[in-house]
DNA sequence: TTGCAAAAACTAATGACATTAGTTATTATA
DNA sequence: TATAATAACTAATGTCATTAGTTTTTGCAA
């Protein structure tokens, strides 16, 4: 019981993120795969379902990675430092990795375990991050979801180029960050004048 | 000189919106698009340089429109409630068009002088949103780039149903908003402070 | 009224793709 | 050394987009 060994997941993976991260996500086809690995397409099928299938794949991998990123910024740092930093990850991700990062986007299945089991853990070390705002209850959570929004619609329109004008993106993206955090600071600052008084 | 009158762009264009809309983007094909039109894909090159082409002037057609609803958001407003306005006339047409929302972002070319156009007017419209802030030279531009990130980062992950948990959407979009307003006067109070003292 | 030119819509054909069915080849283990 | 498991293959089908070339319609000029 042992066929012989060719290719093998982690390796069509890679082939995959390479292609979609130099000509872009759509240009991953199991065509475009296959002749890269030197393989016929239906080939593919004995370690991935379909197109579909890869797609998913390819997901939960930028998925980890993209984590294992943010992870790796936030460790030792606490407040707007924290956050500073989990934004540059983010968006340093999605520049190195411009396919990678939409399929996280676009492929996910919600359903799949793996997915939901990450969407988890990434929610709970912002929520860690975030926790120098001191954030009552679902107030940390909805603002792990601007966090999260603000970060990917920076990230999404640098990449389409969606941003048309000749001003520096770095510049742009530390003071929305500043903007940000200014916000959180300043609503922190209302709930306690709320609280307090009473 | 003159043909036969059958199709127009018109009608081709809202049949292509109904599709995207209610059946995502990717499932705007001649084909579909055709079948819909009761015609054979082919006869579509007569209005449209084949997919791609349909793609621009798809991307065109929502850009013009969603210019046209933040127009008519601001339009007598200022500061805060221009903002908020503006703000909440982007989300709610990214969810009553999700379709032709992507195929303002998927689909542009950059060149296209149209699309050159309309970004540039919608860059102007939201500039005046934020003249209550007094943004000096390139702040303001860095404002609309950071406001634009976030109201498409959140109707993005929204769209893809990115957010998993089980919270309300427009508490978080409220909150998100409000956060980001507060870091506006913020960063204006410490431009005031760093220039007057002087 | 008639005929023509322009343009829309058509048929036919090609090539890229995903996918399925069924075949061949390889290799670890019994 | 034989075999069972499984990877990789070939062949075939169906869906697309796209191009070439044909037919049809219709406003206008003669």
């Amino acid at each position: 019981m042992s066929p012989r060994i060719g290719l093998d997941l982690p390796t069509i993976l890679q082939a995959a993120v390479e292609i979609a991260d130099t000509r872009g996500l759509e240009e991953v086809t199991l065509a475009s795969l296959a002749q890269k690995l030197d393989v016929r397409s239906p080939s593919l099928y004995n370690h991935v379902n379909g197109l579909s299938g890869l797609r998913s794949k390819l997901a939960v991998y930028g998925l980890e990675q993209l984590l294992h990123v943010m992870t790796q910024a936030v460790v030792g740092r606490s407040g707007d430092d924290a956050v500073r930093e989990l934004g540059k990850a983010y968006v340093a991700f999605a520049r190195a990795h411009p396919g990678l990062y939409d399929a996280t986007l676009r492929a996910p299945d919600p359903q799949d375990e793996e997915v939901r089991r990450l969407a988890g853990e990434t929610v709970d070390l912002v929520v860690r991050a975030l926790q120098a705002y001191e954030l009552k209850d679902d107030a940390a959570l909805h603002a792990v979801r601007g966090l999260r929004s603000l970060l990917h619609g920076f990230s999404s329109l640098e990449q389409r180029g969606g941003f048309g004008l000749p001003l520096d993106l770095d510049v742009s993206f530390q003071l929305l960050l500043d903007t940000f955090l200014a916000g959180l600071h300043e609503m922190k600052r209302r709930a306690k004048a709320e609280s307090k008084p009473n």
